[in-house]
DNA sequence: ACGTCGATCTCGAAC
DNA sequence: GTTCGAGGTCGACGT
């Protein structure tokens, strides 16, 4: 190893490199864990749970350090082909061409890389420990609804979250009516269509037998997706507009009485 | 405009670039259309159908010239934050700081980033005509079925293949058996599990009612996931190997006897 | 390891 | 425009 880690610039950028320099940046690259940005005309063929290839053109290659692979055309928000992480690496200099390699071992994959010219192979060392927060996931309309069943409606009574059907699945809650009636929601955080109802009449088909009280079935979406009013309706299931704002107001709610709990202690 | 599009390189690099030297880029490639990559210490906010914040970090930013937007880490395949295309931009030097706001206006999404580190600028006129192809896809198993149903089994004639049944969905095929029996064929490309038979069995059950002659059922896979076996039993459905390789392979002949039949007129 | 489900899913096709 | 299903989906969580 020519260069010490402790040494080695945040940022290493090589403009038109020859193959040879490409192939040794990329393993030195590879073996800090670096993550590597490849620009050039090259092919692409993929195998492993199908099968594709990309005849030549210009593209971004990006090895990540967890061994993920990523090759973006100049359009479109997906790439083109990809290696999710842990994948291993066979680089390979030749005479005309650099020649890239990413297995997945277990999963039977490869990645397949030909360069015939490069016009740029750049290396990063990153520092990212930036916390990533995501607001609103149906994860946590549920705990809004948990923390305030009425908004379901009055008098209601979660019992369990999650609750495995088997065959049918797992519904989002359970509950119980103030008459005793067995109460399965279903929770969407985008309008509700007709799989959201056929969702949720596999749960409650699954329910029904054997049981002695009354079952309804409850749809919390922001909002149903038009003709799906009426499949509600003959399946004689049920919609609560609760909207992923009003959850977050809940959920902001209990965060500030768990602060203010905090300091009365 | 200083710089003409004849004459502007291909790549365009700057390393430690000043906010404005990078708005400046920043400005002239979304106007060219070109791709643009830029690496920094940056925090990014997401609002639209949800929302979501990173604290600072060093990524990666690529802009393409559709306008779609991704923000990657060190790690992950995914992207941490994103835009699909067609995005509209805001670019902003300010004193300490560069301010990226990627917003799609009918679906009120605005991703914003603020930089207030930059390592690198690259911009770079990527061409690629190259095609793409997937092979063996659940459409291409379909196909070679078609061109051979002996896959299924001798005998089989397929009839209508993606058969509207309304509610149930659509069967991939539909045939009859040299019993003239009429069979329904669900194909899948990776090992079918119990959410295939479940498929397979709505279909028939919406088939079922007012038809005067036998009906079979047939999940068309690779394999079985463990478990559904039993289940295809119950149920009296069957399952016929059908591997992707094997419709591969058919449907590389049939393209075979194309070329010859052409070479013969 | 397998199975299930959500996702700012994205993308495309059909209606 | 909306709806619907596929995807090399990926990733997370549970068994």
């Amino acid at each position: 190893m020519l260069m010490s880690d402790a040494r080695s610039p945040q940022s290493l950028s090589i403009k038109d490199p020859s193959f040879d320099e490409a192939a040794s940046v990329l393993r030195r690259s590879l073996s800090t864990r670096r993550l590597i940005i490849v620009v050039g005309n090259c092919r692409v063929d993929y195998e492993g749970r199908a099968n594709s290839s990309l005849d030549w053109g210009e593209r971004v290659l990006i090895v990540k350090k967890d061994g993920s692979v990523l090759v973006h055309r100049s359009s479109g928000y997906e790439p083109v082909n990809w290696q999710p992480s842990k994948c291993l690496f066979r680089i390979e200099a030749e005479k005309e061409s650099l020649h890239i390699v990413a297995a997945r071992p277990q999963q039977r994959e490869t990645l397949s890389l030909h360069f015939n010219r490069i016009l740029s192979v750049d290396s990063y060392e990153l520092s990212d420990r930036g916390e990533f927060n995501l607001y609103v996931s149906e994860e946590q309309m549920k705990e809004a609804i948990l923390a305030r069943p009425d908004l379901i409606e009055e008098g209601f009574r979660p019992i369990v979250s999650e609750k495995n059907l088997g065959e049918a699945g797992f519904t989002d809650i359970m509950g119980e009516d103030s008459s005793s009636n067995l109460v399965v929601v279903e929770i969407k955080r985008v309008p509700a269509g007709k799989e959201s109802v056929a969702q949720l009449n596999r749960y409650l088909n699954s329910i029904r037998k054997n049981l002695r009280r009354g079952l309804r079935g409850i749809i919390a979406a922001p909002e149903l997706r038009k003709g799906t009013q009426g499949l509600l309706a003959t399946m004689n299931l049920e919609f609560r507009e609760v909207s992923p704002q009003k959850c977050a107001e809940i959920l902001a709610q209990r965060q500030t009485r768990k602060i203010s709990e905090f300091l009365r202690e």
